[in-house]
DNA sequence: ATGCCCATCTATGATGGA
């Protein structure tokens, strides 16, 4: 199962970039963020457009602000809006959804952006954050959560920390919001993949950042053991960003083996061919 | 070349983003 996640600073803009990613990417799974729209004109801008691809989709939206959305080919079921118990600023937003896809279940989030430490809103991110971490530990055992967390989890994912003291994105509560998750079991895929690395999925439009790769990493994929063991590949897809009319964000693409037996149902072996022993199986990539 | 801010709206500038 392919998932990937994406902050698409407007759906109606990223449209001439989104629907030609998709079929180039084929996610089974697609988490949406900043989509900017109400759930009419999220429908009517991408409903058919989707079903001939053989998505389902669930879209939460808003006009002008905010706006998640998950996109399946696998299954969309039990579909949650929202963040039970979270605050609203004053209103609440349109920045969680939760479903059920391929037996895992998916949160995209647009946490909120804190704009500056000991604010209102830095205040209503961390009271969000902590609501957000009580419905993932009441949840089911094999999850995801993603999308835009507008948390850089540490110095290495931001291009200059220096620049960054006492802003948001980089505070030590913020940090520790995500630790929450952490302690959960949720494990930070692309880190744990490319420890060393230059990562970053973020970069300002202005001044040719990203063309001096001068980002940040904020944009994230969280899995739980169950699941952060089937990942086969995970990785911040850069080629989004470039070109006429990118997002500031680019796509994570994260790629799951396939559930261990008996989590996806009966096995039906070829006529021909016997039944397979796990021990048969290719050895995992870790 | 990856190439030098973008998107929104009872708009025509103010506001949010990160």
């Amino acid at each position: 199962m392919r998932l990937a996640t994406w902050n698409v600073n407007s759906v109606k803009q990223r449209l001439p970039r989104l629907l030609p990613w998709l079929d180039q990417r084929r996610p089974d799974v697609l988490c949406l963020q900043e989509t900017k729209v109400p759930d009419d004109t999220f429908a009517a801008l991408l409903d058919e457009e989707l079903a001939e691809r053989g998505y389902e989709v669930a879209a939460y939206g808003e006009s002008r602000w905010n706006g998640v959305a998950i996109l399946s080919r696998v299954g969309l079921d039990d579909v949650v809006r929202g963040i039970e118990g979270a605050p609203g600023f004053p209103h609440p937003e349109a920045r969680a959804l939760a479903a059920t896809c391929g037996g895992v279940r998916v949160h995209s989030l647009y946490v909120p952006n804190g704009r500056e430490p000991d604010s209102d809103h830095y205040r209503y991110k961390l009271a969000w954050l902590a609501a957000l971490r009580d419905v993932v530990a009441a949840g089911p055992a094999d999850a995801i959560v993603c999308g835009d967390m507008n948390i850089a989890p540490a110095d290495a994912d931001v291009f200059d920390p220096a620049a960054y003291v006492g802003s948001t994105h980089v505070t030590e509560p913020e940090r520790a919001a995500l630790a929450e998750l952490a302690k959960l079991g949720l494990h930070d895929v692309v880190r744990e993949r490319w420890p060393d690395e230059r990562v970053f999925t973020y970069w300002d439009y202005r001044a040719g950042m990203f063309h001096q790769d001068l980002g940040m990493r904020i944009d994230l994929v969280l899995a739980s053991t169950p699941v952060a063991e089937r990942v086969r590949a995970a990785w911040v897809d850069r080629h989004a960003r470039k070109g006429t009319g990118p997002s500031d964000h680019a796509p994570v693409i994260v790629d799951l083996d396939e559930a261990p037996d008996g989590d996806i149902g009966p096995v039906v072996p070829p006529p021909s061919a016997p039944a397979r022993r796990r021990s048969a199986r290719l050895p995992q990539a870790r």
